[in-house]
DNA sequence: TATGAATGAGGGTTCATTCAT
DNA sequence: CATGAATGAACCCTCATTCAT
C-alpha cells in the first residue's frame, strides 16, 4: 500500500469518525459541512472527494453503525443457550434496545430517515471484512426452526417497526414510559404477533 | 367577535392554510417563511405576531390535521356496526391509513418528528369547535367492552407506533410491500397484539 | 415620497454607480458581488433585492450608459449646422468614439457582450425623464433626407457594427493605429457605404 | 522524432482537441480544466506541464481554427474564375460565414475576445505544415490587381470589423435579420467601401 | 397592529493550482 | 515526465429576523 492509499483511508476515517460525533452530539442539521472538515482537520474541497453530500455520508455512517449493531447482538446471542426463534428475537431486540438506551445520540442517527430500503441495504453491507450478513443469519435461523411461521420476512418487518418505533420514544421522550418499564411490554406484544403468525 | 378579532382569524387562518399547502407540496425544509406570507398575502412582519418559527406553526398544523383525521375515522365507525373493540381498532386502523395514502405528503407532514407525546396533545386539543376528545373515546370504548385488557393504554401505544411506523414505510417507499397487500398482515399483527394483552 | 422610497432610490443608485464603476475599473469578470456591496455599503442581500445577478445589472448599465452616450452626441449634432445625413451621421460617429476614446473603461463595459437586440433595447429605453427615443430621431433624420436610402435600417446596422468594432479594436489596443489616425479612414468606408445605399 | 516525443505531441493534441469540443459545446466559462483533463484522459498536473491556464490553450485553439477556415475558403477560391480582387475578397467572406453559420459554437469561441493582433497572429501561424501565411496572400492579391487600392490593409481591417461583427449578430442572434437575408447586404456594403477606396 | 425593506451570517459548492509520489 | 489527492480561497445565494414607519 503506498503512502497515499494510506493518506486515503486515514482521511476517510477522520470525516467518518468527526461527522459521527458532530451528528450525534448536535443534530444533523445543526451540523454543517464546514463544521465537519474544521473538526476533522482536512480542506473543505476534500469533503467532496469522498462524498456527494451531507446526507451521504449519513447514509454511510448509518449502514455501518446499525451493522454493528445487529453484529455485537448476535455475538452475544451465541453465547446464550436459547433454543426457540422467539426467545432469540426477543433477545437480540432487548440487546439492540439496552444498547441504544446508552446511546440514545447514535439512535437518533439511525432512526431519523430511515427507511425499510435503507435498512435492508445496512443489513447486507460488509462495512468492515466481516462474514455477516444478518439477513442471511435472521433466515437461517427460521429455516432451523422447528416452529414455522406464515411470511416469516414481513412479521419481521412489523416487529422491527414496532420495536424501533416504540423504542425510539421510550428512550428518547421517555414517553409513555421509560425502557425499563416498556420493555417487558414490547417482549409481549412481540410474543404476541409471533403467535398468531405460527403455523400450527 | 369585534371586526379586529375577525381579520385577526382571517390571517391566522390563511397563513395556517397556506402554510400546509406548502409543506405538503414541497415540503417543510423547501418551504421557506417568505413563501408562506407572500402566498398568504401577508406581511413578513405579521408572521412572527401569530408564530415563533416554522416550526411552531407545523406543530400546530399536525395537532389539527391528526385530530381531524381521527374524527372522520370516528364518524365512519358509529355508521358501522360493530361489537369488538379488536373491531373498531382494526376499522379504525384501515380507514385512517387508506386516507393516509391519498394524501402521502399529509402523511409526510405528521409523521415527521411526531412524538407520543405531541400526539397526545394533539388528541385532546380541540382545535374546532367538536366535542371529542378521543383519548376519552377510546378510554370508554374499552371500558364498555366486555373483553378486559391488561394495561390498554400502553397496548395502544405499541399498536400506534406499529401501524404508523409501518404504514408510512408502505405508504411512502412501497416498502416492503404496498398497503394493500399490507393492510391484511396489519390486522393479523394487531389481533395477535391484543390477543396477547386480553385478560382472560 | 416617503422616507422609504427615498431610501430605496438611493440604495439603487449606489448600486448601480458602484457596480459601473467596478466594472469599468477592473472588469466584469474580477468583480464580485461582495466587491460592489462592500464599496456600496449595503448588505449583499440587499443586491439580490433589486437586482437578478451580476449580468441583470450589467445589462441595465448598459442600457442607461449607452443611451446617455447617443443623448450627449445628439445634443452637440443639434448646435452644429450639418445638412445632410451623411454628415450628421458621421458626425455623431466621431463625437462618439473621442468621448469613448477618454472613457476606454465604458467602452468595454458597452461593448462586451453587446447585442444588437440590447442595443435596441437600450436605444428605445428612456432611462431618465428625457423624451429622446434614437430610433426614433434616427428614422426622423432619413425621413426629412432630400437623398434616400435603400434599406436605411439595415446600413445603419452595418455601419454601427463596423464603426463599434473597429474603434473599439482601435481604443484599446490601437491596433492597427490609434483612433485619430483610424478616423478618417471609418469616414471615408463609412461614406463609400451610404454612397451605395443611396438610390438615386 | 523519438517515442517520448510522439507521446507528448498525442497528450497536446489530445488535450486541444478535447478543449476545443468542450468550449463549443458547453462554452469556454462552463468549462472546467478538470473536464478537459478528464475527457482527454491525462492527469491534472500535465495540463499545466503543456499549457499556462485555460486562457492559453483558447488563444491557441483560436489561432490554430480560424487559420482553418482561411485556409479552406482559400482553397475553394482557387477552383473559381473570379479576376476582381472585389470579387475574391466578397466570395472568401461569404464562404466563411457560411461555413460558420454551420457552426455557431466555433464562432462563438473565435469572435469573443478576438482582437486584431491576436487575428494577425493567428493569421501569420503556420500551426500545420502548411506554406500558407495569408497575410502574404491577400498582399498578393492586392499588388497583382489591376484595381490599386489606397491603404488596402486598413481597408481590409474595416471589412473584416464590419464582416465578422455584423456576422456574429446574424448567426448568433439571427438580428436583425438571419444569414441568407444579411449576406446580399453585405455584399452591398463591402463594394462600397471597396469602391471608395479605390484610385481612379 | 401591520408592514416590508434591510440585514448579514452562514450555507453549500467549485476549481485553479500545487507538490509529494 | 506524469500523476492526482489535497488544498482553501472565493464564489453565489438564501432566509430568518428585525425595526423604522
Amino acid at each position: 500500500m503506498g503512502k497515499w492509499d494510506e493518506n486515503k483511508k486515514l482521511k476517510l476515517d477522520s470525516l467518518l469518525n468527526t461527522s459521527f460525533e458532530l451528528f450525534t452530539s448536535q443534530g444533523i442539521n445543526q451540523t454543517s459541512i464546514s463544521d465537519i472538515v474544521k473538526k476533522a482537520g482536512v480542506a473543505k474541497g476534500t469533503f467532496y472527494l469522498y462524498f456527494k453530500d451531507k446526507y451521504d455520508i449519513r447514509n454511510r455512517l448509518i449502514a455501518r453503525k446499525s451493522n454493528q449493531l445487529f453484529a455485537i447482538a448476535y455475538e452475544e446471542l451465541l453465547k446464550e443457550d436459547l433454543h426457540t426463534v422467539e426467545d432469540k428475537i426477543i433477545f437480540m431486540m432487548k440487546h439492540i434496545l439496552m444498547h441504544l438506551a446508552e446511546n440514545p445520540m447514535l439512535l437518533s442517527l439511525i432512526y431519523k430517515d430511515l427507511s425499510w430500503a435503507l435498512f435492508k441495504e445496512a443489513m447486507t453491507t460488509n462495512t468492515d471484512d466481516s462474514e455477516t450478513d444478518f439477513l442471511q443469519i435472521i433466515t437461517k435461523m427460521f429455516e432451523e426452526s422447528d416452529v414455522k411461521y406464515r411470511n416469516p420476512e414481513l412479521m419481521m418487518f412489523l416487529i422491527v417497526e414496532m420495536v424501533s418505533s416504540a423504542g425510539y420514544s421510550s428512550i428518547v421522550y421517555k414517553q409513555p414510559q421509560p425502557l425499563d418499564d416498556l420493555l417487558p411490554e414490547l417482549e409481549y406484544a412481540v410474543r404476541g404477533i409471533m403467535k398468531e403468525y405460527e403455523i400450527k
